[in-house]
DNA sequence: CAGTGGTCTAGACCACTGA
DNA sequence: CAGTGGTCTAGACCACTGA
C-alpha cells in the first residue's frame, strides 16, 4: 500500500475511530496540530479532516473544532427485520406463539433445505406473529443446530425464534425473496379470507458458507410493508 | 444561494452532464482550460472537478483528461431491477407499451410527490411491462424534469422508462416499499381476475437530496419474485 | 515525451461562533 | 474577540500514460 499524506491521516484518525480508541462525541486536535503532528501543510489536513466528515465519520465545527461524529441511524440497507422491535416502535403489542417445535434431520429429498444445512440436525418451528393481538404473520423456520447449536435450549414459547438468532447468532450474508401469494392455507391462521393477497417472504442466512436459518413468513398483505433504503456504498 | 467558487463550478458542470449538454464519455476542459475560464487557481478546479469523480460522473484519467463517466452498474444490495435485462435473461422477450404520457407541476395536494419533486414539472408515463407476450407488470411512473431534463425528449413507446432512467440518469439513493395487493384497477391492463394477488412495488430514487423518480409498480404476483441479496456492509 | 491529473506547500483572508 | 474551520492562491514536483 503506498498511500499518500492525506490518505494516511485519514485512515489513522479512521482508525482511531472505528476501534474506539476515539468516542464518540470526542474532541480531534485542531488542524495546526496535526499540521505539526505529520509535518505537512494546512491543506493536507484539512483533505483528510473534510474527507472524513464527508463519510459521515466527523462533524466540524468552526470556532469549536472537528468532533468524533455519533453513529448513523440508517446504515442499514434492507435489514432482516426484527419484527419484535419494528411494531413495538409503531406503537402496537407484539406477540409470538409458538405452534409447532420439532427436531429432524435435513431432508435430502429437499434440495433448497439440503443445500443450505447440509445434512446435520434441524431445529423446525412453526409459529403466528401477532401486532396489536390481530395475527401478522405465519411462519416457519428451520435452524441449522450445527450453526446455532444454543438454538435447542432455548424455550421458544416465549421468545420468537427470529430476534432470538437476531441477537445470539451473527450472520454474514442473507438471500430474500420475496413474492405475492394468496392467504390459502395459512388462512385459518391469519384469520383472513382464502384469496387475501398475502406477502410471502422466504429467507435465508449463512455465516460464510454455513447455512443458519432459513424461514418462510406469510404476511396479511394489507398490514404490512416491506421497506428497503439504501444509498452509496461507502467507498474509502 | 451562496456558493463557494468551488461549488459553482461543479455545479456548473453537473448541469451540463445531467441536462445532456456533455455526453456520457465525452472529454471535459482541462484544468488548465477551467483555471482561465473560471480565473481562479488549479486547487480550486481540481477540487469541483474531484468532488465529481468522487460522485461517479466524471472520470479522470491521467494523460488522457476527465471525461463524462457512463453510469455505473451499482454494486447494489436490493439492486433497481432492469426489467428489461432480467426478462431477457431468464430467455423471454421482453416487451413494454406506453399506455399514457403527460406532461405536469407536482401536485402540492399529494405530499408524497411533491415532497420528492419540489414544485417543477413532472412527466407522467404509464405503461405496461410484457414478459414472453403476457402482461407482467403495470407501471405509473413521475419524472422530474429538473432532475433529468433530457427525459422530455426521449420516445418512451419505444424505451421503457426505467431502462433508459438507469442508463443516462446517475442516482445515489432508492427508497422501495413492497406490499401484497389485489390486481383490482390494474386487473384488465394485467389480463388476470381482479381478486389475483399482486406485488406492490414503489420506489422513489433520489440523486443526493433531489428526487429523481417515483415509479409505482403492479406485479402479478404468481409471475414475478423480487429477490435480494446481501452480505455485510462495506466499509471503507 | 509531453500533457495530464495527483498531491503538496506556505502562505492568505474570511465567516462563524462559543468562551 | 480569539480560535476555528472554509476557502483560495500561485506556485511546485511528480507519476502516469497515450499520442
Amino acid at each position: 500500500m503506498n498511500l499518500t499524506l492525506h490518505e494516511r491521516i485519514r485512515g489513522e484518525i479512521e482508525a482511531d475511530i472505528l476501534s474506539g480508541a476515539l468516542a464518540p462525541g470526542s474532541r480531534l486536535p485542531v488542524e495546526h496540530e496535526l499540521m505539526k503532528r505529520y509535518d505537512c501543510s494546512r491543506m493536507t489536513v484539512n483533505k483528510a479532516l473534510s474527507a472524513l466528515a464527508l463519510a459521515g465519520l466527523v462533524d466540524r465545527r468552526k470556532r469549536a473544532g472537528s468532533f468524533v461524529a455519533r453513529p448513523r441511524v440508517h446504515s442499514m440497507v434492507l435489514d432482516i427485520p426484527d419484527l419484535e422491535a419494528e411494531i413495538s416502535g409503531r406503537g402496537q403489542t407484539y406477540g409470538y406463539e409458538l405452534r409447532r417445535r420439532g427436531l429432524r434431520s435435513s431432508n435430502p429429498a429437499r434440495p433448497q433445505e439440503s443445500a443450505l444445512m447440509g445434512s446435520g440436525r434441524l431445529l423446525e418451528l412453526e409459529g403466528i406473529h401477532f401486532a396489536g393481538g390481530a395475527p401478522l404473520a405465519a411462519e416457519v423456520r428451520l435452524i441449522n443446530l450445527a450453526a446455532a447449536p444454543a438454538a435447542e435450549l432455548v424455550d421458544f414459547s416465549e421468545t420468537s425464534p427470529g430476534a432470538w438468532l437476531l441477537k445470539h447468532i451473527p450472520w454474514t450474508e442473507a438471500e430474500t425473496r420475496i413474492a405475492a401469494v394468496s392467504a390459502e392455507a395459512a388462512s385459518r391462521d391469519l384469520n383472513v379470507h382464502p384469496t387475501t393477497p398475502c406477502l410471502l417472504v422466504e429467507r435465508r442466512t449463512w455465516r460464510g458458507t454455513e447455512g443458519i436459518t432459513l424461514v418462510r413468513q406469510t404476511f396479511v398483505g394489507s398490514s404490512y410493508d416491506l421497506v428497503a433504503r439504501f444509498g452509496p456504498t461507502r467507498t474509502g
